[in-house]
RNA sequence: AGCCAGGUGGUCAAGUGGUGAAGACAUCACGCUUUCAAUGUGAUAACACGAGUUCGAUUCUCGUUCUGGCUACCA
């Protein structure tokens, strides 16, 4: 009897669960290889918390020897965008996310447990409900929205848990002599899982991050195929990670509170259980409560926000290493050019709770793998990001580009590197001045300290002109500075002016200001003694005229 | 409202039945320095609350509270 209907409601399937076991056979893989997956809705949007399961998951499997792939969850035609797939593979290259199987753009697809796109995978699915119907373990369900509107009103009314389950699941009732007589009327209809479970008992199951996890059991007759053929994400999830032999399933804490359904799904279909793993989710603060990072109010939690911005994608990936495992951070310091490839992840050692997603600390981070970085490096990356994001400045670059690495190289040699480039947008403020377009043209107020007396500016400057050698080594240069220091009034040392700040106009701090303030229109530099060097003779006199 | 999970400085976090309760970021001070950055030294600052078990609880148990997640023909 249950065959007949099975039939009448997926006519046209005639493969079966058996013939799908054959086609995808356990993989033949090494002792504790894992195998795992990233399964995102093709929304055109990599959120940051994705980004971070799919770091931790294509790096587990790697360092197992396993398989990770990419399967798109398309099943709600609602949610789909245009170049969705495309936006998931080139935006997870860009940190270094691979796959082993999957699509590889929007035609092609690799790997011998595809289709890879669950939209392609119609028949698979139902041939599975199919034989759920004929053991009597699923059934068609007409209830229209109406009907489940007022099953829910009448749920709330009464204070107790709503769904479809129990004495309201109407459908699970009908006799399949009814159920076959309104098919053939050529009624609408669902198709809903019969619940064998009794919320009076409870299922226990073992997070790999959070350890023994006990709930009531589901009792829901939760729908498996919708009315437009296609499976909910819950029966397609049990299907596809049996048939793509997951061993672990990574995925985000929201779906914690669906395990004791997938559990039921696994069970009815017999299928066997994965490892589950419920990555925690990343938080944002927002004036001192904490929430979900929001793909609508918060720029950061676009992955994409952080190649815009021009952090560099090191930086990122430390970043949410150290959020993952946080001895990450002491491994880093003591292998500060290792690839993190190398840093083995320990999946136990992974927080239960949300972190706060933190820019400053991000920052900081960067500050720290861009001052690894060498010159030719920081050029090289700075300027793909300003070819993008900065035509202008990408253009003064590459006119001047061996002094750009010159400026580049300041202070980053040796034990002490400098680190005030955090992101490649700061690379802007780091070297425009130095450029005589933007030091000419634009307009920028020099900001003179203690010393604002223009006859005496001008002095100073005639003089140091007269003494300015570019061969000079650095302490020659100083000690030239010190002398036209004392011939215009000003200490020599710093701390001979500090005893005795009567007998001074200033010390050798406020002449070294003044020829900062003239060449750069600054007060805050890098080194003064390099950046002469780097300008060279030609553009100190010219930047000295212009006063 | 129900179910589930989690609360260690502002943030990320280590750790324990007896500790001066690590470390990093941030903040502040001082040192070095021609400015800034970097760096060095130091400082501020935490076991959510209440009971119970125990000689002793931040750690174990229970309750409270706060926070987060879920409660769709969305994933």
């Amino acid at each position: 009897m249950s065959k007949e209907l099975a039939n009448l409601v997926f006519p046209n399937i005639d493969k079966t669960p058996e013939y799908y076991e054959e086609l995808y056979p356990k993989r033949n893989l090494s002792d504790g290889a894992v195998v795992t997956r990233f399964a995102p809705s093709p929304t055109g949007f990599i959120h940051i918390g994705s980004l971070f399961t799919a770091n931790f998951a294509s790096r587990f499997a790697r360092q197992t020897n396993g398989v990770y792939y990419l399967r798109i969850e398309d099943t709600d035609g609602k949610r789909e965008v245009e170049d969705g797939i495309n936006v998931i593979i080139n935006g997870l290259k860009v940190f270094d996310v691979k796959f082993d199987e999957g699509p590889v753009d929007e035609n092609n697809q690799v790997g011998n447990y595809g289709p890879y796109i669950q939209s392609q995978r119609k028949e698979i699915y139902q041939a599975f409900a199919k034989s759920l119907i004929e053991k009597g373990l699923a059934y068609p369900c007409f209830c229209t929205e109406e009907e489940l509107d007022k099953i829910r009103e009448r749920q709330e009314k009464l204070k107790i848990r709503p769904g479809y389950y129990g004495e309201f699941a109407a459908c699970r009732k009908m006799s399949e002599a009814q159920m076959i007589e309104r098919i053939n009327n050529g009624e609408k209809f669902i198709v809903r899982l019969k619940s064998p479970g009794n919320p009076n008992k409870k299922v226990r199951y073992t997070d790999l991050i959070r350890g023994v996890i006990e709930f009531p059991e589901n009792d829901q007759d939760i729908v498996i195929i919708k009315s437009d053929g296609l499976p909910t994400y819950h029966f397609a999830h049990a299907v596809d990670d049996h048939l793509m032999r997951t061993t672990h399933v990574i995925r985000g804490e929201e779906w914690i509170s669906s395990v004791p359904l997938h559990l039921q799904l696994f069970e009815m279909l017999g299928f066997e259980l994965p490892t589950y793993v419920h990555m925690p989710t990343i938080m944002k603060d927002d004036n001192g409560s904490k929430r979900k990072i929001s793909k609508r109010k918060d720029p950061e939690a676009a992955a994409s926000y952080y190649k815009e911005n021009g952090i560099p994608k090191e930086a990122v990936l430390d970043y949410l290493l150290n959020i993952l495992n946080s001895n990450y951070e002491l491994w880093r310091k003591e292998n500060p050019k290792a690839s993190s490839f190398d840093f083995v992840i320990s999946p136990e050692k992974i927080s239960v709770s949300g972190a706060m997603f933190d820019l400053v600390k991000l920052a900081d981070v960067s500050k720290n793998t861009i001052a690894n970085f060498t010159a030719e490096e920081v050029y090289t990356q700075g300027l793909e990001w300003a070819e993008e994001f900065d035509k202008e400045l990408a253009e003064l670059m590459k006119k001047y580009e061996a002094f750009t690495k010159g400026i580049l190289n300041i202070e980053r040699t040796g034990t002490k590197v400098r680190k005030d480039i955090a992101k490649w947008s700061d690379l802007r403020d780091n070297l425009e001045y130095l450029y005589d377009e933007v030091f000419f043209e634009k307009e920028h107020e020099d900001e003179w300290q203690n010393v604002t007396d223009k006859e005496t500016i001008k002095a100073i400057l005639e003089e140091y002109l007269k003494v300015y050698d570019e061969n000079d080594d650095k302490d020659t240069w100083f000690n030239k500075m010190k002398d036209v220091s004392e011939k215009f009034g000003f200490a020599r040392e710093v701390k001979e002016y500090k005893k005795n700040p009567e007998s001074f106009k200033g010390h050798v701090g406020d002449v070294s200001t003044v020829i900062r303030v003239a060449l750069t229109g600054r007060r805050n530099t890098p080194d003064l003694y390099e950046i002469l060097k780097q300008l060279g003779r030609e553009r100190i006199v010219k930047r000295f005229e212009r006063i």
